[in-house]
Formats: C-alpha cells, sequence, structure tokens
DNA sequence: TGTACATCAGTGAACGCGCGTTCACTGATGTAC
DNA sequence: TGTACATCAGTGAACGCGCGTTCACTGATGTAC
C-alpha cells in the first residue's frame, strides 16, 4: 500500500499525537508505549520513526500541542464575554474545576496532566512546559487586569500577575488533589472541586 | 550470611521502605526499579519478596508511610507555637513553599509527590492516599479553628474546613507547578513559590 | 543449659514479557525529462 | 501530457534491554526437647 499522500502523512502525524496527547495525560509518558499508541492511531508501530527521532521528541510535541489547545480555549472563553472579564474569569474556574474535566484528564489541561512526567522526562518536554505556563499566566493576567479596568479598581501589572499565578496555581492543585482520591472517595473528591470554585469565585 | 535476626528484618524492611519512598517521590513509582531500590537498601533484588507480596503492596506502604511522617511534621508545627495557631499556619506555608521542599521531592510531601502516580495504580495505593489526605485536612482544619477562636473571629467547623481544603489544594498545586518548571525557568519557579506563599499568608 | 533440627532472610541466576528502537521490504507517490 | 525512475511512509519481524517476579540454594537464627 504506502507510500502515501504527503497530505495524508500529515494527518497521520497527527494522529500519532493526538493519541499520544490522551495516554500520556492519562497514564502518563511512561504508562503508554509506542505500539499501543500506534495502533490507536491506526497504525502498526514500525512507521513511528518516520515523524519522530524518539518517544521524547514525541513528549515535547505533546506538550506544545496541548499548551496551545488550552490557550485557544482561554480565548475562547474571553469572546464569549467581551464586556466582563469577571465573567470570564468565572467561567474559567467553573469551567476547570468540574467533575467532567477531573473525570477526563485525556482531553483536559495538560499543565495539570503533565506537570509531575515533565520533571521526569528531560530538559526538552521541561522547557515547552514553561513556555506554555508563561503563555497562561500572561493571558490569565490579562483577564485579571481587564477586570480592574471594567470594575473601576486601581491594580498595577505586578498585582495582576500575582493574582493570576496564585489562580492558576489553585486551580491545578484543587484538579490534581480531587483526580488523586476521584474513585477511593467520590464524595470527597467533590467537595474539593466545590469548595476551590466557591473561594476562588469569592475573589 | 543469612538467616538475620527478627529485628534485623524489620530494619531492613523499614530501609526498603525508606529508600522506596524517596525514590517513588523523585522519579516516579515506575521510575525506579526493585533492583535499585533494593541495591540503594543495601540488598540483592531477591529478597524483595520476603517483604512484600509486589511492587503495588509497596507502593501502599510508602503511602502510608509518607502521610504519616508528615502528619508528625504537622503536629510538630503545632506544638512549636501553642498559643498561635495563625503562627502555625504561618510556618506551614513557608515551610511548604520553600526552594529547598521543591528541589527535594524525595523527602518532602507525599501528597504533592504522589497524588498524580496515586491514580495511576490501581486501587489500594489510591485509598492510602485518600485516608492521609483526610488526615491532612483534620489537622488543618483544627489549626484554621484555633486560629479564629484565639482572635475571637466566629467561625464554622465547616468554613474552617473550607479554609482548609483551599489552602492545602493552593499549597500542592504551587509546588507540583514551580517543580515542573524549576530546571527550565529558576525564576519563574522561584516566583510562583513566592506569589503564593504571600497570597496564602494574607488571608 | 545444651543439643538437634526446622525455619526462613538474603543471594544471585533465571523466567517471561513488554519496552523503545532498528531494519529490510513493498509499492504507491513524487519528480525529472 | 506521458513515461521512467527515485523516494519514502507504512509494514511487521527482529534487536537488546530492563522490568517484575520466581526459584534453588545457603547458613545463621529460632525452637523443641
Amino acid at each position: 500500500m504506502p507510500r502515501i499522500t504527503r497530505e495524508q502523512k500529515q494527518l497521520n502525524r497527527e494522529k500519532i499525537v493526538r493519541a499520544a496527547g490522551e495516554g500520556f495525560r492519562s497514564r502518563g509518558i511512561d504508562g503508554i508505549g509506542i505500539e499501543e499508541l500506534m495502533k490507536t492511531a491506526g497504525m502498526t508501530h514500525g512507521g513511528f520513526y518516520n515523524h519522530f527521532s524518539s518517544k521524547e521528541d514525541l513528549a515535547v510535541e505533546v506538550y506544545r500541542q496541548g499548551f496551545a489547545d488550552s490557550l485557544d480555549a482561554l480565548a475562547a472563553i474571553r469572546r464569549a464575554h467581551p464586556r466582563s472579564a469577571r465573567a470570564a474569569l468565572h467561567d474559567l474556574v467553573d469551567g476547570y474545576l468540574t467533575a467532567a474535566h477531573r473525570d477526563h484528564p485525556e482531553t483536559g489541561c495538560a499543565s495539570a496532566a503533565l506537570a509531575v512526567d515533565a520533571g521526569r522526562h528531560g530538559a526538552p518536554p521541561q522547557a515547552e512546559y514553561q513556555r506554555g505556563l508563561e503563555g497562561y499566566f500572561s493571558a490569565i493576567t490579562e483577564m485579571v487586569l481587564d477586570r480592574a479596568r471594567q470594575s473601576g479598581t486601581e491594580l498595577t501589572a505586578a498585582e495582576a500577575r500575582e493574582q493570576a499565578v496564585a489562580l492558576f496555581s489553585q486551580l491545578v492543585g484543587a484538579l490534581v488533589v480531587s483526580r488523586a482520591v476521584a474513585e477511593a472517595d467520590p464524595r470527597l473528591s467533590d467537595e474539593i472541586l466545590a469548595v476551590n470554585r466557591r473561594q476562588l469565585k469569592q475573589r
């Protein structure tokens, strides 16, 4: 059958990245092998190295893609509330800290699902994580600044960034901890989400 | 040479749990093998199954031990500030969100280092994680209640627990995210710790 | 208290297995004329 | 536009390797008398 169209090759590459994005998020970079990944993407494992030079190389691409997707989602939230950054921030918190997001890491926030793996798989994935994180911080900082502006509050850029960093840290922590007990104690897991949601929106 | 004293066997077991506690925290449960673990503990790998029925069984013990150690540390903080729960909570935050804690997951908080692994390695470790987390929440809730009492503020037990859950979520999130970028961007990593420290103590 | 024997903790080789990676092969695609 | 040939994406077997786990063995400890 092969060889395949250039266009088709690009589509296949995207399928691999998507399969890896889901596999790595739900089971960790070490938790899923290339054979299973390629099978999920609809191919046999031998062709993997036509697309990536190593598994780590793929991980870097997964981080890049994951953060890009999340930034797009953030931008969509902002666009949905053109007049109220406050409403947009509430949407962010409410959307992030849901049972659905907790129960589906495979399609969720890369920062939360891949944070621990980032530190354990060498410098390149970690560098990509850092780039993505800066993007998050910048986007949320702007939302916080908009909110202050719209409510007539004085707020420096530095103060806004502090609020953004703290907000995001808490979002990630709440999600990670709620996931860790999701099966062992669903009620506790729900409580963690609800408490953090409520507390973050009071600010 | 073998066989060994019963007492010596118990000491050997503790050495294995300690080695695994450090190895699992810094490199993940999948990130270190039994051979290396046993070598670190000063033995050859064959004897492992005289102590544990499986690697997962060891993981459960690591979670149990890790949370027990952390609860002891929390109790020590409380004892160091018998008159001021406020000072104790500040100590908790300042001690948790330090560069030293970030840079040494192997001796640090089990909840932060092992949260993601808990969800990926079956029910028994996750159940142990849940038990430990409840212990944290209870201990911190008591500290929050003490603080309210000592400052003459009205606070229900439910409100105190909410504050405790949110506080701990943010602690874990800040540490996890700061670790993920520690090598790629030390300044950003420090900023994350400092911002969360400051913000948590303002409350 | 002393002796004889059963127990069992640590050793180190071996097991099967799945992993990441390599490779010869195939045949449709891409390209040069 | 059509033909001839080089390219190269996917296939599937194979590689070495490290993993978790098992096992026969040893000899000091624990126990029964």
